[in-house]
DNA sequence: CAGTAGATGCTAGTTTTTTAGCATTCAACC
DNA sequence: GGTTGAATGCTAAAAAACTAGCATCTACTG
């Protein structure tokens, strides 16, 4: 079993996290200005410490500022959370979840976008993946 | 504002939505049976109605047993949590999103896949999108 | 047509989450 | 050096989530 970060988070940890997977790392004020229908300041710094005691998150110091950064990076927290949604909603099928972020009403992808994507796939069946 | 399915679900809710988002559609005992860390029988019988009072879920009748349907059919629910991952996770970028997904260590893409990957681009370049 | 297995309805208790307030500390500025 | 603004530490309480148990109903079975 994996060492920490074991536990399940709450509705408002997960938000708090979301936020500051966005920004990379965060203060406090910076999470209060980012939750949509956000609490009181002293709320979100005792759920900031909630989340370091969980071991979710650590902080560096700035000045008298603590900054907020995930102890799982980015890059392995976005991988995580792609697989769960394979899992959940595209059957673990890829082909399926490429074909609907394509389909995505809301993204219109530029020519080069499509030329690099294009380019992508052609380097994956080159390396027999 | 959307009519209905407002409230932000628990961690319970959450994994009992995923399981049903899975299946399709499922009794109590269905999603007892799928749950990672299972409570009592009794539990997600509540926990259903509950999902059911904020609009999460509707019933229909089998025999003497209630099937659980989602309100939000698979395909929106999808879109909503593909938009919320790219939004956290890849800046708002098809393009990043696309690359971890071919990079998904735990998937072997055939090459009769990337193909029909590749096809799908070519379209979108064709419409112009 | 009584008994049983398996389902739901409801209620109440415990635990966790969410919240705010107050005391304290730290750094900068006059 | 004292004052002030902005941060943290801690504590306690309200609200929400989670859980289980019991009563009840319903369909099938012998």
């Amino acid at each position: 079993m994996s060492k920490e970060t074991n536990t399940q988070l709450s509705r408002r940890e997960r938000e708090i996290m979301d936020v500051i997977y966005r920004s990379g790392r965060a203060t406090a004020a910076e999470v209060l200005d980012q939750l949509a229908d956000p609490p009181s300041y002293s709320t979100v710094r005792a759920l900031l410490r909630v989340l370091e005691e969980k071991g979710h998150l650590r902080h560096e110091e700035d000045g008298p500022r603590y900054v907020f950064v995930p102890t799982v990076p980015r890059e392995r927290a976005r991988q995580s959370a792609l697989r769960q949604l394979l899992h959940t909603f595209f059957d673990g099928s890829t082909e399926q979840a490429v074909a609907a972020l394509l389909d995505l009403s809301s993204t219109r992808l530029s020519d080069a976008e499509l030329a690099r994507l294009s380019q992508l796939i052609a380097d994956a069946r080159r390396e027999g993946r």
